[in-house]
DNA sequence: CTGAAAGCGCTTACAG
DNA sequence: CTGAAAGCGCTTACAG
């Protein structure tokens, strides 16, 4: 057998990789994997077949012995365009696909039925994959907990209420987003500082009203007036609307999402009010909207495509049967541009 | 053996089927593949068995022995947040992973890789996927038609060049998109019909351009004044601006996209542009941006989730080594609505 | 029409 | 440190 034998084979095995190297198909295997078992020259030999070869090795075979479907799903709302709208999404499903695919590991989107939404329970416990990723909305999650002694899973946002048993979750720390973003507001003097605050029934929104409350009130201000908006750009010059309409003085906006910055930016320019002269405008979130705002957004940068790194990277440790801490914050920085 | 030990074991096997229904493996291999030749009763007892067991079929196992990963790739640019900002991939996402389940392949989200562009080629040859989905922008297209007869592969778009070799593409007809929203201009009594082109670098922009002026040299009429934007909503706005710059009298106009039109209703309204009244807007797409838009927009619903679907469709007839026909129409209904 | 058996391409005790 | 062998859970000729 010579080695044009084996370039002529379609999808070369390890016993192919085996037999021009010179070992067995095990010590070939025991390269693969790392073994660290395996005496250097062999390794070496065994790599150069490989390279030579371009093999790959079959992922159906391998899950099979190693009894992993090595496949985690993301679970998503079915409404996957209104999902999609907002840019973090799509973000962290990015991050957790790029990191995805440096492992072993396939990402596969599950889109959550709404005609039968026990399909997906079914799907994630019928053995179809190792783990899964929720990213759903917070009316959603709660169904996805109990599945946690089930099957490997860790969300992407904190449920609303305290959790019937211990899940594990991965997700900026909201509170101190939004302190972050207020104590900018404030060591630029800002004193009368107003909010845009998310929806509150969802963790993000009130914890992020919380942390425009401690940061505040940490330094010994008066907080300024409420409006909550729903993320979106409309909602969030609506919301800038009453905030005028109110008529306290205000020289500061704090708003939740950067979608909602840049909707308050449209109203506070219908009312030729100056950004950020009259009033400053810090944000969290830094994306398309925050850039392209005009002026372009000071904002916290959650850093979103790493929480989805972070996600599986989580999912994965969970997998392995690691001990995982119940909560991982990930990190974020502030972006100074020129709300404020 | 009582069925009591079947259901203590986490996941039935073929083996467990068999041996509640009395059946051989081989048997109930072949009734849950469809395979008509078993006795009706048997067929029953193994249906119930599994029922039963809630036996799920191995994955790996059963594409070891196919020698199918039962796995298809959509591969999609690398900058997602972009991508996903138009709501026309995640429709398409949405529709082709939903049907995708209804299959036993899994689909997953290949993103291309800009720091290494040969990567996604690396992961597609290597047999990873039984095929592959291209949503790529144009620019990228060019490099997957070669691939065509490495692996099985479905085009999301027409690439602008005659491709080197036969390729699969699935696609709305867009010259006839074109052509159907422009004719309702036309049947509503409106000659001076302006158009808001998509990018003339895109195949969609192109043929979308070829069918306005089509209704238009159709009905004898001369044709108005050109814009070009970029699909988006500010472009669609400038794209407007222009047109009105320019001072020609149009009592319609007809977008590209739906995302434009939006924009370009912006831009009416600044004016003080009655729509309808003085000038009509119609467009292609129906989603969030169409419907609302104000007034809501008359539009050519290219119904994109099910686009998804034959996306999928096509390329699993292709895998199963059918005829399939180098380019499939999808269906496409004109929507009436408020501006025009 | 149905079953026993081979085999898909790996991994991993088990010997040596 | 390495190889021969068993086995992961299926499908499918091959007999009967």
């Amino acid at each position: 057998m010579t080695s044009e034998d084996f370039l002529l084979g379609d999808k070369p095995t390890l016993e192919a990789v085996g037999a021009l190297a010179g070992v067995s198909r095990a010590t070939v295997s025991r390269v693969i994997n790392g073994h660290a078992t395996v005496k250097p020259e062999l390794v070496e030999a065994v790599n150069a077949a490989v390279d030579q070869l371009r093999y790959v090795p079959n992922r159906a075979a391998r899950s099979l012995v190693r009894r992993r479907t090595q496949m985690i799903a993301m679970v998503i709302p079915e409404r996957t365009a209104e999902f999609f709208a907002d840019p973090y999404f799509a973000e962290v499903i990015q991050g957790a696909a790029m990191y995805a695919s440096s492992t072993d590991q396939t990402l596969s989107l599950l889109i959550e039925s709404d005609s039968d939404p026990d399909k997906t329970r079914r799907y994630l416990t019928g053995g179809n994959v190792d783990g899964a990723l929720i990213l759903s909305h917070h009316s959603r999650i709660s169904r996805y907990v109990e599945l946690s002694d089930t099957i490997p899973m860790v969300f992407g946002v904190r449920p609303m209420e305290t959790p019937s048993r211990p899940i594990h979750v991965v997700d900026v720390d909201n509170v101190e987003a939004a302190a972050i973003a207020t104590r900018h507001l404030i060591n630029r003097g800002r004193t009368r500082i107003a909010t845009i605050s998310g929806p509150l029934d969802t963790a993000a929104g009130i914890d992020r009203l919380h942390g425009w409350r401690t940061a505040i009130t940490e330094a010994a201000l008066v907080p300024g007036p409420i409006e909550t908006g729903t993320f979106t750009p409309a909602s969030g010059a609506e919301a800038m609307q009453r905030l005028l309409d109110r008529g306290d003085p205000i020289d500061a906006v704090f708003a939740a999402s950067a979608q909602m910055a840049s909707g308050a930016l449209e109203t506070l320019r219908a009312h030729s009010r100056a950004v950020p002269d009259d009033i400053a405008l810090c944000s969290v979130d830094n994306n398309y909207f925050s850039t392209s705002a005009i002026p372009p957004l000071t904002t916290v940068d959650l850093d979103t495509a790493n929480k989805g790194a972070v996600l599986v990277k989580t999912l994965l440790r969970l997998i392995d049967g690691a001990e995982v801490e119940p909560f991982t914050a990930v990190p974020m920085t502030l972006i100074e541009r020129r709300s404020v």
